[in-house]
DNA sequence: TGTTATTTGTACCGTATCGCATAAAATTGC
DNA sequence: GCAATTTTATGCGATACGGTACAAATAACA
């Protein structure tokens, strides 16, 4: 996976390009694309402007970039907690623990895509398709991933697989809202909770509590 | 309901403030709030930018009205919607059909607060712990309305009042989503639907397809 | 008719913004 | 060491931004 070291000719970079693009994505994160200036990104990276342009674009080509670069992250996290090996439960459960680690990090900013592409989507088409695109297929996931429960009979066969699929994925943006309107683990938990319930349904061994309406 | 007409003194006003918020709200519902400029605000309302000011305060202000408007209406259909006097599924059906009409509206732009305020909240202590007081409290409305449905035998009493209410209410801000990513009506319907037969159970007499997984 | 009160419209100020032009710096090849 | 190459750093230029000062406009009041 490492680069082959070729002698570049000119004066040597100063910074790490995928480093760089993180940065770049977090400044996005926290502030949303509209409100954050070449001059952030600049401060962000360490890369002074025209590096910066150099290195990936315009302002909306580093945003691009850097969307690409988080929905890679998220597919590959994705594709590893739904793991067609463990049970469903398991599965669904590691899928949100994952989530609510993202979500509260960097001050609870929630999902990417949802606190700061939304925004931008209705004014920007291809950024519109991409992510109806990505959230239809993140829903033909789960939806597959639940039928493979159903056939193994994890789950009752006669529930239609697609609508607890759109179930689960509703929750999984819900948590992305409610951590980047400030709700604690706590309560993050227990949304998570709502849906395995209603999914895999009731957890048959250990106690429950009924979940408080804390948000 | 009509303002008393009081003879104002001075140069009557060319706007009225209703309808100007009406229209600074549709500018940053578009938009949102950074990428929404005093211009934009002047074009969409026809004052210009000191009548503006005058009229509402500076861009934080305006903004703070608009999001101030859009709750309170929202509020009001939330309650309409979910009268007491209907069975859950029939309120709950039209909780959905609203959100999804509203969500549908120009163009699409799904719900302000989770399309524009949500963006902000990160950087405005103040906005986030009112996006947060606001969800709780709809969460907590939303609890209450379906316990009362369970104690009046609609629904199963073994079930988790607020784990339902979780998913219903998350299953709005999916919606939400959904429509400012370009889902057309008839995918919001198959959403809303999987939250109805979810929380509901299945519709009994009717015909029911299994939903298909469009987004 | 003149005074007072209120809103409108134009124009302006200081700053921020994006993108780039140009020069200085740092490295390789010869 | 010298030319070629690539990146960094400074700074410029045109525009956009938020907010306001100021005068013209329009009404009630006396």
């Amino acid at each position: 996976m490492v680069q082959k070291e070729i002698a570049r000719r000119g004066r040597p970079r100063s910074y790490d390009p995928q480093v760089a693009l993180t940065k770049a994505l977090d400044a996005f994160w926290e502030a949303g694309y509209a409100a954050t200036s070449l001059d952030d990104l600049s401060r962000a990276t360490g890369m002074n402007r025209p590096s910066l342009y150099a290195a990936f674009g315009d302002k909306g080509a580093i945003y691009r970039k850097a969307l690409e670069h988080y929905w890679a992250d998220t597919r590959s996290a994705i594709a590893i907690a739904l793991d067609e090996r463990r049970p469903l439960r398991e599965a669904l459960q590691d899928f949100y623990d994952r989530a609510i680690e993202i979500y509260r990090s960097g001050n609870g900013r929630g999902c990417f895509m949802v606190g700061t592409a939304l925004t931008e989507a209705l004014r920007n088409p291809k950024l519109r398709a991409d992510l109806h695109g990505s959230l239809h297929g993140l829903i033909r996931v789960v939806t597959s991933r639940i039928a493979l429960a159903q056939s193994r009979g994890e789950i009752d066969a006669k529930a239609d697989a697609a609508e607890l699929a759109i179930i689960a994925v509703a929750v999984l943006d819900f948590l992305a809202i409610q951590a980047r309107v400030g709700t604690e683990r706590k309560a993050l938990k227990a949304t998570a909770d709502a849906a395995l319930n209603t999914i895999c349904g009731p957890r048959p061994q250990q106690k429950r509590r009924k979940a408080q309406a804390r948000s």
